[in-house]
DNA sequence: GAGATGGTTCGGTTACGATCGAAGTATGAA
DNA sequence: TTCATACTTCGATCGTAACCGAACCATCTC
């Protein structure tokens, strides 16, 4: 008696709060173990174990045996951008159950998505690409100018070679913590890449935060320039209990 | 483990079916009634009340109060888009939540959303309408002609006593099984009414499915032609598990 | 081989929430 | 006023799914 697409069983898939956690853990575009899930939703090895394997056949977890491990992703970009549009209306709702731990701030301040910078960073690097004419916005859309490639061939990134991938050069990518977007597609993961081999920044070993040194940070803040650089600075308050 | 991520709510509200039910139902953009809802999710009006109250407080419907009637709908469009997200994944993955029961047939060639005809007839009573003129079609919205008013009054139908009524005359309802459009609208219920009492079709207990003897399939066919009358005869294959 | 680690399967318990009957409230019609 | 319709609240039932302990399989190290 059910007809149409069923997002009923999409929806009770998400809607466990330890899949959620697992999806959410996920969300970093790293490969995690089973045993790491477990601890990030909270519950034995047996509980999640069913759980992953709940949202494989649903098709929301892709695995890979990699020796004695199992290795969860998410099954491909597109549940990320489903995950990306519940988490961010879930935010707009008020809806933040999230708990602000200690790793929170860092986090928030600059952070791996998929492949690509996301957080406060992410989202001023965009920014700053847009108002100095680099990147042009059109509707959803994003496109590099030319003057943006010379621009960004002059810090290093080959704009031809990523041209020739089958991958889009720019996509904008909706931060759930910012609701602001920031630079996705093989033009975001050149420069995050770009960051990580000058020795800017480096990745947090079991976490989603990327770290800049200072002389990394400096260097990136003085490279993406903003006229109303405000809010990069003051941690937000906590929400919640 | 009641502390759920923020992901986890929206995704439960969405994941219990008869509240899917009613969210796909709403999808169409009309707004709908307590009762019509219950109607739409198979279940009784003191379970679908209690499943309004929680959707309303998640932030996903919107009411407004109207005489005795309290009109449901989607809170907003972010609303829709979202559900629309989860559809569109839900469609790709093959999720299609048809069970293939015995019943199932029956209900793809005729059945009742709402008031009016859905399943293979209704798509084709509407399409026919539209070829021949008596309803034309602009963007999402569908209004009768003067022409298709003698038609329909040719066959009993009462247009002007319709139009008092402060329900629209004509609408679109998606048929999100055959992903096309059905007639609505009080015109919609007029002429499922008119088949009914001409005893042409009889309503199936305990289902949403309409039966056609052999003689009002005919008349029926007869009324509506197309052009194109392909797929109506022939079942679609299983999809089974 | 033995032992350790990573992960799954099984069985039984438990708690949550979906459901409906019945009774109660609000609005409109006669 | 009285009756009817639309909807909500209450209370109780009941099914399902989340959960964990324990046992079992798989892979790596020594």
């Amino acid at each position: 008696m059910k007809e149409g697409p069923d997002i009923a069983q999409i929806g009770s898939l998400i809607g466990d709060p330890a899949r959620a956690n697992i999806l959410t853990a996920l969300m970093g575009g790293r490969a995690l173990t089973a045993t790491e899930l477990a601890a990030a939703a909270g519950v034995t090895l047996q509980t999640a174990s069913a759980h992953l394997s709940k949202l494989e056949s649903g098709g929301l977890l892709a695995q890979r045996k990699q020796g004695r491990h199992r290795y969860f992703t998410l099954a491909d970009d597109r549940v990320g951008k489903l995950l990306e549009g519940i988490m961010g209306f879930a935010a707009s709702r008020g809806h933040l159950r999230h708990r602000p731990g200690p790793k929170e701030p860092a986090l928030r301040k600059a952070r791996i998505c998929y492949d690509h910078l996301a957080g406060d960073f992410g989202v001023r690097m965009l920014d700053s690409l847009i108002e100095r004419g680099s990147i042009s916005a059109m509707g959803e859309g994003l496109s590099l100018t030319t003057e943006g490639e010379k621009h960004l061939g002059s810090i290093g990134i080959d704009v031809s070679g990523l041209r020739s991938s089958r991958r889009p050069l720019c996509r904008s990518c909706l931060d759930w913590s910012e609701r602001r977007a920031h630079l996705a597609g093989s033009l975001g993961k050149a420069l995050l890449s770009n960051f990580l081999d000058k020795g800017w920044a480096r990745r947090t070993e079991n976490s989603r935060s990327i770290f800049f040194t200072p002389e990394g940070e400096r260097r990136f803040l003085a490279l993406f320039p903003l006229e109303l650089s405000d809010d990069i600075t003051q941690p937000e308050p906590d929400v919640g209990p």
